[in-house]
DNA sequence: CTTGGAGTGTCAACAAGGCTGACTTAATGT
DNA sequence: ACATTAAGTCAGCCTTGTTGACACTCCAAG
């Protein structure tokens, strides 16, 4: 068989490959560190922190749509999506087409809080792309994305098809 | 105040950043499946995954070590220990110098699973890498690296000491 | 116009895996 | 001898995931 096409030569021995992981692991710690402290003052959850996330990026989103953003039940979600309504960080409004829809939206409170959880992470990240230089982001993200299965990249990708 | 100092012209916006970190959620959700479905068919759960992960990776560790790696309460450790101790997963040493100290090893079994749980991640990871490339997988090291605090990278790094 | 099915919400019950606090036991070091 | 450290345990709490069952509203197709 000789060379396997488009294997470019990766001389990848296992421990190079579990440290991948490690590092995936060590710096997914890292980058959900702060969120979840201020999270953690406010009574909530990281399970907030992403419903906060994926409604202020798709605006209007209804409740299914998030249900497959986020891959949990509706029983799941419901509970934490209760809590933000009732704390008024979320707004839940009937659908103008389909009356069975709700579509959500950050209040002005909600859209401080999504504001104030991703500012931490923001600024980690700008400093960490500041270290690590442009080249290392974009391959960075091109691992990334070649790491999801069709599904999740999917998901991913349906985000900035709006914006 | 002009350029700032060491950005290298990264005209990095926040609808960027934000893409960077949904890349990390989605991506880490994808590194995880296969082996949370093995674990779910022999009741075990993610904590038991870490657990035999660094048990492995540094045979004879004591638990006070491997609570500092997992930022975890040896509460909840001393949980999940148990039942792979119980299951013949995980065998616990009283030390040979300091005779409170407990090292733990991994049985013939545990070696066995864990394989089976990082043959599943390594795939995908070898799958990745092979579809990206080496520089992006070096930009990926970088970038994972920079993203990790002190604590963190320490704690990481020091996986690699012995090896 | 009725009826099936989809979208939503809710109740109840359960499990994993975090946490705190309090305590025991054994071994070590001063 | 005594304080400290490593480990383990008990009890109780929280969040966030799960099933299963059910009600309500509404849309669309027969």
């Amino acid at each position: 068989m000789g060379e396997p096409i488009g294997s470019e030569r990766l001389f990848l021995t296992d421990e190079q490959i579990r440290q991948g992981i490690e590092a995936m692991y060590f710096a997914y710690r890292g980058l959900t560190n702060e969120p979840d402290q201020i999270l953690a003052t406010l009574a909530y959850g990281r399970a907030h922190h992403r419903a906060i996330h994926f409604i202020n990026r798709a605006p209007g989103t209804t409740v299914t749509n998030l249900l497959e953003m986020l891959g949990v039940t509706k029983q799941s979600l419901n509970r934490v999506l209760r809590t933000l309504i009732e704390d008024g960080l979320v707004e839940s409004r009937v659908g103008k087409v389909d009356k069975r829809e709700r579509n959500l939206y950050l209040t002005e409170e909600g859209v401080a809080l999504e504001a104030r959880l991703s500012d931490a992470q923001r600024t980690r990240m700008r400093a960490t792309y500041r270290e690590a230089g442009p080249e290392a982001v974009a391959g960075f993200r091109r691992v990334l994305e070649a790491m999801m299965d069709n599904e999740l990249h999917r998901k991913y990708m349906s985000l900035r098809e709006t914006n």
